[in-house]
Order: structure tokens, then sequence, then C-alpha cells
DNA sequence: CGGCTAATTGATAAATTTCAAGGGCAGTGG
DNA sequence: CCACTGCCCTTGAAATTTATCAATTAGCCG
């Protein structure tokens, strides 16, 4: 009856992403199934590979597995943003040509990933479904957008650190203790707008403070109540 | 032959919001005719009032007709970011309750709009149209994103006065010599997470550097295209 | 034990915010 | 017609935050 649990314990047909659709759509045995029909293959990538559009349309969505990920614009000078942050149980949205900018959607560890077919949509349970991926995706676009445009680093980081926690979860990850973290500093520099340097200085005042321990690939968010007070972080199960 | 003096001469059934949609989907007259049919009588609304969701659907769209509008996020200390500016001829996308997440959508101007019966995009030649409205919606957050996380204040206005004048004129307004910008220094602050300081500041050195001369409520771009260079602007229309 | 890559530190510089006032201009009412 | 009031824009000086530069240390893998 506990799902985290039964989740990890049964590891080998655990996917996060059909978990993460399944409470999002409220879906039921058969409807997760289906979803979890429309999964092509899982594929392998390395650290750095770039996923593309498939499937021969203009958008596609690709489950995102195992591993993290990123959407990442360049600029003339190298300057890099990480402009969306992308972890296990996500549906990545993938344009295709123009339609997807400058922007690119890179592997940011080593990752497993399977296209999702769009026929799926279509299927009763799921019509709804698509329109809710999609103002997630957009409300956490916006997260992004107040963290870099209002918020001070330490806020940053901690606001990150909170939705990263919820998302895992919402994929069906025991974040109790503890949640993965991947990412080295340089690139959660790049995603919060701050140097590797003051990422690092950040990091060690919210570990100084007792609010966040780091474990070996993880975090540990010790006080997550005062945290959200503090960095005005709003539950997206909300 | 010339689209934009057509527009322009003819205002009575100049209409925004048509002309935008009617280029982004490449269509015919009749298309557009359809379009247009299925905006619902506009509704005027005073500075400040809010845009909320109607017809009795998670989401809905508003086609902006004229003024200004933003998608804001107020901290609970009363900080505020806008996260997203909109147009005369944007098609606003309200969510309904939890699904907006904290964000209000606010005129920033004294506004005329109506709401979108969402029953256009079923509709043969439309139906491709909601997902390249999304896209494009999508692709106006990112560049927030990047303005806010990698660019300085120079960059990041002069990056937003390119973009507001490529939407303006996606609308079928002749932003060839200047375009409206009738926002008050505090809100491009608050969009661009500067201080209404800095922001008056950044602004007067890109009118003593010759880039950008302000006319009554609107501003001209002198220099476009080094500013595009300057400021890493890649036209949407690529 | 190298040889990586990532994390950390210290000192200094630059960008941006804060605080506190002034000034301009348009509409309003006497 | 003019003073008045309410925005909004503008300025100056000082304080903060964040970036830069340049090493140094820690950890991990073969």
């Amino acid at each position: 009856m506990n799902v985290v649990s039964l989740a990890r314990s049964d590891i080998l047909d655990f996917n996060p992403a059909v978990e993460r659709v399944r409470r999002l759509g409220e879906l039921d045995q058969a409807g997760a199934d289906r979803f979890a029909a429309a999964l092509f293959p899982p594929r392998r990538q390395s650290v750095r590979a770039t996923l593309a559009a498939e499937l021969n349309r203009p958008v596609t969505h690709r489950a995102l597995l195992s591993g993290w990920a990123g959407r990442v614009r360049i600029l003339a000078d190298g300057r890099r943003q990480i402009v969306e942050l992308f972890v296990p149980g996500d549906l990545i949205q993938i344009e295709a040509g123009a339609l997807s900018g400058s922007d690119t959607v890179v592997a940011l560890t080593d990752i497993v990933s399977s296209a999702v077919d769009p026929a799926v949509w279509q299927d009763e349970p799921l019509t709804a479904l698509e329109l809710k991926v999609g103002c997630v995706a957009t409300r956490l676009l916006r997260n992004q957008i107040m963290r870099l445009g209002r918020q001070s680093a330490y806020e940053r980081l901690g606001h990150l650190l909170l939705e990263l926690r919820e998302r895992q979860a919402a994929a069906g990850f025991d974040v109790r203790t503890s949640f993965a973290m991947p990412l080295t500093q340089e690139m959660l520099g790049e995603a919060l707008g701050l140097t590797t340097v003051h990422l690092n200085r950040t990091m060690q005042l919210l570990r100084r403070e007792l609010m966040v321990r780091s474990t070996r690939n993880g975090v540990e968010l010790l006080d997550p109540d005062t945290l959200a007070r503090m960095t005005d972080y709003q539950p997206l199960s909300a």
C-alpha cells in the first residue's frame, strides 16, 4: 500500500515517467499501462549528448527515465544558461527546427530516455493529460523566472532544491531523507544565473545554517518548511 | 500589397490578434475570418484589473486587442516579478485555479481583450495553430530566463526592446520608425529583474549611445542590427 | 601513485541596490 | 490662467551583492 516503497523495492519495472503520469492524471492501473505501452524502447546516452526531435513531428515528448538533462542556451561569447532542468520522470518537450529557437536539450549526466508515442494523448483517459503536463512545465519556467528575476542567491538555491525535491517525489522517488542531485556546482550555477564560486559559497551558507546536508550524489533538506517559508516556495501540488 | 500599411490605414477592422494568427498560421482570408469569428465580444478593463479564466475550462485564451498586460508573481514581502509581458495581438493563456500557481494576469494599462472560443482549434486549418502559439509563448519565456540569468542590465533591456518590437510587428503594427512602449520604468524594471533606478540609468545609457530614442509613449531603435548583435538577439521568425 | 574533475578559498573589482531628494509634466479645480 | 497634486523620471552617494582572478585542496578512478 505504500507506493513509494513498492516502487523502490521493485526496481525492475519502476518507471518514473509512468508513475508521474499516473499521479498527475489520477489514472488507474489500466490508464497507467496504456501510457507505459506508448513508450518506445529506451535509449541510453552519455553526458553532453543532444536529445533531438523525432518521429517527423514538430513537437515530441521524450520520457526521461534515469539521469538528468537540461535545456540549454549558449550565447555568442560562450555564456551558457540552463533554461530548464529535467529529472527522471519528466516528459521533455522537444521542438524540431525553428520552433526550438536556439535552445538545445542536452544530457547533463548519462541518461536513459524513451520517446512517447504522440498517439497516446488521443486515448480517452489521457486526453486532458497533455494539457496538464504542459501547464506544469510552464509553471516550472515561471518559477525559474521568479528565481532569477527577484531572488537572492540564497533564495534561488533553496527554492530550486525544494522544487527538485518535489519533482522527484512526484515521480515516485522516496525523498523523505535525501534525494538525488547529480549536478556539479558549475551546472547549478548555470541554471541559477550564478558563478560557480558564488554558488559554492551560497551552498556552504545553507549547510552552515543547517538547512541542507550534502550526501554522496544527493542532498538532504533538514528543515524544508522553514526553507520554503524563507524562499517563498509554493508546492506544485497546491 | 503592403500589409502593414493596409492594416494601419483601415483601423476600423484591424484586429492585431487576427493578424498575428493569420501570419503565424499562414492562413488565407477564409481561415483568418474563421478565427475572427471565434472571438467573443471584446471587453474593456482598466489598469490593475485582473484577467481571469473563463468558460468553465481549465485553460482559456484571451486575445489582447489593445493595451498591455503582464503575468505577475508577488512574493510574501511584496517583491513583484512580471513573469511575462503581453502586447496587443497576443493570445494570453489563462489557467484556472491551482493550474495557474500563484501567478495572476493583470492589465498594465487600460486594455481591451476578448475570449477565444476554444472550439476554434478543432477547425482544420487551425488545428496546428494552438501548438504553434504555445511554442512561441514558451520561447518567449525561455528568452526571459536567458535575459535574467545571463545578461547584464544593458543587454537585458536591449534584448527585450528588440523582442517587443518584433512581437508588435508580428501583429501587423508598423514598427519601422517607432513602436509602442506604454510601460513605466518601474514596470520594465519589474520585468527585467532590475530596480527602477538602475533601469533608468541603463535606459539613459542606451540613449546616450544612440541605440534608442524615446518618443511619447513609444520607442525607436536607431540601430537594431548592432543592438541585436550586442545582445544576442535571435529573431523569433528565424 | 598519478591524473582527472570538482569543490573550496582569499583578495579584489564590478554591477546593482538602497536611500533620499529633486525635477518635469499633465490634469484638475479654483 | 495659475497653483496644486500625483505620477513618473532623474540624480548622487553609499552600501551590498555578485563576479573575477588565481590558487589550493579534496576525491575518485585506473
